[in-house]
DNA sequence: CGGCGGTTTGATGTGACTCAAAAAGAGTGG
DNA sequence: CCACTCTTTTTGAGTCACATCAAACCGCCG
């Protein structure tokens, strides 16, 4: 599978584009860039030409608040067009960065959006991708304002789990996750600290086993049902089709 | 301004639609329907058909945990189009319920996905209103993970007089807010009680008045300051123009 | 083997929660 | 216009989850 066609083979995945389509993906000039750790791709109020797809690594969206404090908004793996909106949108309201050395591959918004404009299909993708975006935010806007911090971590384990495997990344069971516990924290909105002791209180109950940045999930079923996990909210199935 | 333009005034305000594309909006099939206070317009899991414009009134998208704690995840005053999303996705994963009386008018996925599907113009509006959606999302991640009690009020207090006033709805100063502060803490993800009390300190300090479900933010400056408010995740600029 | 991020522990403070009940409105019918 | 009810707001008291600060520990890498 070589560096363009990933993308490609996910929307396809999806919904079946026509071979015009196809080729115009093909054809789009791409770049690809290599970032080292913590390395910021995007600067919240940046203006920026390309939308980013993850080949291999590992990046976050955050913001920042005047007082230092950071919030992370997303995760992002291989496989994922990453701030496809920033096609639409002049201005980046959040920053992107890196949490391993990770290749990224950046297609140009002026076209992207000229595909958008002559295919359909691909608009129709692009927008579905979107809509997937604003449904794991609004998870999270749960997850942050309503659950303790054992079930936030349990809920974002599980759902890191579940779309490493969706991607075809891992078995769903176990997985690599090269991201620090202050990272962690600044995900599910609590305290590095207050992780940490989390973190081991799931631990000790057997949920999870952690070597080094590999997290196993012992008990799925437990940790679903204690946060209230289940995978609709990421619409697995697919957008609807076509009209 | 009769029912079955507002949406294409708030479409057209943020980049032109060619005259046919207009027409085809204006010939789509719709329906006006009115709810009852804290009746649901969407239950989640509900597999829906229509998207909804609010007319008049005020809803909320929602989502609940089996314990029974409940998230609203985002606001709609009028002029929004609520739910384009399930236009593309099959099962709702979140409800939608009124706050007050409230008339909507109702565009059936169908059509909308044709006209997306015929007129690039209003694939990329659709996908454009998406964008903001996942934006302000985004923002409320941060708001409730990061944010204290008071700072979380005054946020979202600013984007609603921001927002109204954005729409037309108001002076950007006083607002009428028909939220009751049980609702309100679920969107800020704090306790009511705690809501109640943090209210009281943003009046104490003179920064909002409030008579009955009328809001008058008094201090702009300080309680933007105070919250990191600032209106750019939500793009008043509109859309990147036509590639 | 020293340096350095990252993790873990300890101690202490507090913002926010819960439970419970009173007070204040808002809507309804007589 | 008042009595009644239901909802919403407000208050009080006790408790807990989580924050902060600070230091120790650990693993990794050059």
């Amino acid at each position: 599978m070589t560096t363009e066609t990933l993308y490609l083979r996910k929307l396809e995945s999806r919904a079946p584009l026509s071979p015009r389509a196809r080729a115009a993906f093909l054809d789009l000039p791409t770049r690809e860039r290599t970032f080292e750790t913590y390395r910021d791709i995007v600067r919240e109020g940046d203006r920026t030409t390309h939308s980013c797809f993850i080949q291999t690594g590992l990046v976050s969206r955050y913001k920042t608040l005047r007082s230092g404090a950071r919030s992370i908004v997303s995760f992002h793996i291989p496989g994922d067009m990453v701030d496809l909106q920033s096609a639409l949108v002049l201005i980046a309201d959040h920053g992107i960065r890196t949490h391993v050395p990770t290749t990224i591959v950046e297609y140009p918004h002026e076209g992207l959006l000229q595909l958008a404009a002559a295919y359909p299909e691909i608009a129709r993708a692009f927008w579905f991708d979107t809509l997937i975006d604003a449904s794991i935010f609004r998870e999270w806007t749960l997850n942050v304002g309503r659950r303790t911090a054992r079930e936030r971590i349990a809920h974002l384990l599980l759902e890191m789990a579940f779309r490493m495997k969706a991607a075809g990344l891992n078995d769903g069971i176990t997985m690599v996750l090269p991201i620090s516990q202050a990272d962690l924290a600044d995900a599910v909105g609590i305290s590095a600290v207050h992780l940490n002791r989390s973190l081991q209180s799931l631990r000790a109950e057997g949920m999870i086993r952690t070597y080094g940045k590999t997290v196993v999930i012992e008990k799925w079923d437990e940790m679903a049902e204690m946060s209230d996990f289940t995978s609709v909210y990421m619409h697995p199935e697919g957008p609807r089709m076509a009209a």
